[in-house]
DNA sequence: ACGCGGATTTGATGCCGATCAAAGACCAGT
DNA sequence: ACTGGTCTTTGATCGGCATCAAATCCGCGT
């Protein structure tokens, strides 16, 4: 596999690492084995139960995290105190601000996680050695960017169905397997709301309208059966 | 200044360099005098009227640029083809996708402005050389981040009152040099429409009802001036 | 099985901002 | 100064979503 061709030092990875599930998706990736040994040693796997909190804004930004398993959600106050989702994180992402000094964003788990955490500090020094590895911070970046520009598109412009639906197809993007297009939100009615700027009726009562017409089926609290691509991507355009 | 101390070679700054008044904000602020010459050897200065289009969505993504002077905006289709603002560039910023082969953005200049433009590729090999040139980069992304989860925050939760306000404050920070809060928006009415997610008529019932209340004046078709800046901040919270 | 508490659904009403419509301001060119 | 065109302002009406309110569902511990 990765390690010891013939001449080389034998660096032994740690056994965490090795078994990893994003392991060729994280930052960790971009990481010979003498390195991503050097990663281990500054970091600290964590197990967080949903609801947990990772970061508080306004916080001294000490923290940076790969995730693991589980979805995360960085919100914003709004006014009144009422909080936005302003991003998403599911396996393989990079959460947190690696050069900021106050968090500005809260961070909080929404499903059972599993974490990579890292120093803030000791992260920022191995940028330094490891250009690959800066260079795909750039890519998330930006990908996060071309993310939340989507988001503003959505808020700015679609009407409630159309964002519920937008909302459906970017889940099933992201957490379905490809094939059968079931899955479980991994958010409550609250937290869409808070994410696509509506109220929990509102979410609520759209997510009924495309039950009764057949576009999706709701089995339980939180899962998703989409069983009309077609006429919910169109309903996603509208 | 930045040039020649004793014992290295010789290098003669590009006078449009030089001078230039981005010099020590943009891409270039990171590169020593070889690496600038470099830069300037790969780019090309132009001047481009409002209006004019740098980069349209769905064409081949083959350029990038440095904002000299001016302002632009990065657009995207919403539905019915209506158009949305998702970000704005200002003097020393960094405009285009360095790594998409296909822009997924309109990239239109608002107001007369000066740009480096460079070729993607070019500009990416360049990349490789320079670290600082991509701590700059990566940098420049979470900045643009930043404000694209600002304005998310506002087309979700602020009336339309408030968005206005917060535009105004964020225009005035961005566009008014200290002192005296008088500048000119780099936009028509329009535009501020389409940046906030509301129609031109909301606008100009927003801006009209802030003169009524002696908040701010508005001189001309684009002039604005800052009567009390207190007020207006009460009204971008609200 | 039962009862409790929170989340979700459903219902009734009112307001903000979109839409449609028209009048006024501003600018460039004649 | 006049004229045509575009941008902006103002007005009237309407609809979608927020808000307030209550019923129902669901998980969970006893």
């Amino acid at each position: 596999m990765r390690s010891s061709a013939a001449g080389e030092a034998i660096v032994t990875l740690p056994p965490r690492c090795a078994a990893c599930n994003v392991r060729d998706d994280a930052l960790c990736a971009t990481l010979e084995d003498a390195g991503l040994v050097a990663l281990h040693g500054i970091g600290r796997r964590r197990t967080l139960p949903a609801g947990q909190v990772l970061v508080w804004s306004g916080d001294p930004n000490a923290i940076c995290a790969t995730v693991v398993s589980g979805v995360l959600k960085a919100m914003r106050a709004g006014p009144e105190g009422r909080e936005h989702i302003v991003g998403l994180a599911f396996a393989g992402d990079f959460v947190g601000d690696l050069f900021a000094d106050t968090a500005n964003e809260t961070i909080r788990v929404m499903t059972d996680a599993e974490l990579c955490v890292y120093p803030r500090a000791a992260l920022q020094k191995m940028l330094d050695a490891h250009p690959a590895m800066e260079r795909l911070l750039l890519h998330r970046a930006l990908g996060a960017l071309d993310d939340a520009r989507m988001w503003m598109l959505m808020l700015g412009r679609k009407a409630a169905g159309a964002r519920i639906a937008t909302f459906l197809l970017e889940m099933a993007r992201r957490m379905g397997q490809p094939g059968p297009a079931r899955f479980d939100l991994p958010m409550s009615r609250s937290e869409v709301g808070a994410l696509l700027g509506m109220t929990i009726e509102t979410v609520s009562r759209q997510m009924t309208s495309l039950k009764r017409r057949g576009v999706v089926a709701l089995p339980g609290g939180r899962g998703v059966i989409i069983l009309d691509r077609a006429q919910l991507a169109r309903a996603a355009a509208g």
